[in-house]
DNA sequence: AAAAGTTTATGACCAAAGTCATAATTTAAA
DNA sequence: TTTAAATTATGACTTTGGTCATAAACTTTT
């Protein structure tokens, strides 16, 4: 997002993960800027009786927990690596001095916020309305139009096991795998040797 | 948000609408920062089926709507006063120009995108949670705490209707019925004749 | 190659929220 | 002040997604 040899200029440091880690948790207080440059990156919670939630998979070049920097809070999920990646890590103050000297860099952070926010409020929606398979045809096009920039139908080859969708969702594994043969047989989806295609 | 003199300064013109009466829809392509001085205002969409999704909940002071102003595309959801009220208009591209030569407004305006994101991203998770009294608890905490900035037990007053809290969360008008009802027998909630305490 | 672990699959049952019908109560309009 | 409309309320019934148990098909590890 941020031009890399910015966030070098301000003192970013390059860090490494590995699949499964943990870049941090929803327990501490936000101080640090995250940029991806290798692999991808989840962010999740986990609700009072253990069930996870995905909030949102980011890929090479996105920044993730950004929001708490611009107030004292803490993050509002879990950050853990899905692959071994690399991430550019910036400082609260510098980060928010960068953007200081930097006014078109702060002009792409302010639309990065304001395009996620914007498909929070479309997913919201989507996601009261109960019917399960409708909750995961907009999570998956929500995942092939605006992570992946996929247009084409049926190009979208998903590395999601089915309990990733239902984290995404919010509905059990079991009730995944019946609404996407489901979906299948209505042609909304091709299922090949269990690999979903959207 | 923004200074009202700045908005002035910028061409704002101030608007008035009826209580009921449509600022925007969500078919619209967005070409104007709003921003409340008198009055309530929701923003909400209404699904394949009929049924309402509130977004959110707008008092005096707050802007709304501004996420689709950084890049080309339609309004989230529809915009509808929600008593009478007064409201400032500045065009799109006079808000990206007051953006640029007062970078402070700016940070506020991001700050307050990452600060509803935030929201967002806490609501989703929680929301995904299945049980109705949960999800209504959790949003009337969001109410009390971020829209109304209140903090004492049963200090809040909802002038929500039964209806309206189950567009918000996503249930029905009878589940939210007899959900509120259980939740004052367990002490969660006050009911002094019809109206809701949190 | 075998064993262990994941992921996908399927059926039976259950609980809980949705649906529908109807009515009481409150509020707004004529 | 009546009438009409909206809101809250309650019961009966239905649907659907969750739960649990079990197994098959893949993957990974040993």
């Amino acid at each position: 997002m941020i031009q890399e040899h910015l966030l070098y200029l301000f003192g970013a440091e390059k860090l490494f993960f590995l699949k499964g880690e943990q870049i941090f948790n929803e327990e501490q207080q936000a101080v640090s800027y995250y940029q991806i440059t290798k692999g991808e990156v989840k962010m999740n919670n986990f609700n009072d009786d253990g069930k996870e939630f995905i909030q949102g998979i980011f890929l090479k070049g996105q920044s993730f927990g950004e929001p708490p920097l611009f107030s004292e809070v803490k993050y509002p999920a879990n950050a853990e690596a899905l692959t071994d990646c690399e991430v550019l890590r910036l400082s609260k103050e510098r980060f928010l001095a960068l953007l200081k000297v930097h006014p078109e860099e702060h002009l792409k952070i302010t639309a990065a916020l304001a395009k996620r926010l914007y498909y929070k409020a479309i997913m919201a929606s989507e996601l009261s309305s109960q019917e399960p398979e409708h909750r995961i045809l907009r999570v998956l096009d929500y995942l092939k139009d605006h992570v992946h920039n996929l247009k084409e139908p049926f190009s979208f080859e998903l590395d999601l096991t089915r309990q990733q969708i239902a984290d995404l969702t919010g509905l059990r594994v079991e009730t995944v795998i019946r609404a996407t043969k489901s979906l299948e047989k209505k042609g909304e989806l091709k299922i090949k040797n269990r690999k979903l295609y959207r």
